[in-house]
DNA sequence: TATTGTTATACTCTATAACTATA
DNA sequence: TATAGTTATAGAGTATAACAATA
């Protein structure tokens, strides 16, 4: 209750995920891509067929801002833009072969990631806060 | 490891935290405050006698940052800026009775998102949780 | 007239550097 | 000259609104 002795849950999973962030950016470096695209790659991985807009609904993103993401993994040619036959307004955005593995290297250095943070905890202690977390957090 | 099927644990801690963190600025409003003047609040409270600079280094704010959210809260306020009389560069900045009660309320804000967000979980599980954040938690 | 993607623009946040006053 | 606080400025990120092409 009182935050000067004891800080609320929702206090250190935000503190934490901004650490992890920060983390993570640093890391992502070497790929030269940001967690944004990260986010995005791993949205087109679980729906591969979807319109920019849906993507933007999916993760939460304006579809202004989609544009831009989806240049900078166009130009690396980790995505292509395929115009959608049935209406030629709509892109159909695809995850090419090198999409796949820069979202591979990704999601490795995203699992080092987890294994510098979380390290302190003992496997079950890890495991029962990954499957509380993964009940509470929006599905995407 | 694949994030198509299973999302890592920092992932699941970052979207958690964005949506705390949203849903906590949003409530915040009807105190005509955001995030960054509650943690300052309570870093306040934490250590009563420090400097701008003792400060911003305590939260991890640059020190140009620290000079906008006290200007807010000492237009309301809610803290003093007490010119230290050892040192007349420095300013001891010093939490007020209305300040007491603004971090009160926002706390007790803090505490209702919490209990919304992890309403979902068994006290148990909510222990734990609680538990294993703090212990890999940098102590800020 | 409505919708998809794009571009232009503005607003917030944050950080860096210049400035002042004290030391 | 060094330091605490302040101010000015610039950069990234994000959202809103105007625009072009298509429906």
């Amino acid at each position: 209750m009182d935050p000067s002795s004891e800080p609320a849950t929702g206090y250190l999973i935000t503190k934490l995920g901004q650490a992890i962030t920060a983390r993570f950016t640093e890391r992502l470096r070497g790929l030269d891509i940001r967690p944004r695209h990260f986010g995005l790659l791993v949205a087109l991985a679980n729906s591969p067929a979807g319109s920019q807009k849906d993507l933007g609904r999916v993760i939460g993103i304006v579809p202004s801002a989609i544009v831009l993401i989806l240049d900078d993994l166009e130009a690396r040619g980790a995505v292509a833009r395929v115009i959608d036959p049935g209406n030629r307004r709509r892109f159909v955005v695809e995850l090419t072969t090198a999409g796949r593995a820069l979202l591979a290297d990704a999601s490795r250095i995203g699992a080092e990631v987890d294994d510098e943070i979380l390290g302190a905890l003992t496997p079950d202690e890890r495991r029962s806060l990954h499957e509380s977390l993964g009940r509470i957090v929006p599905t995407t």
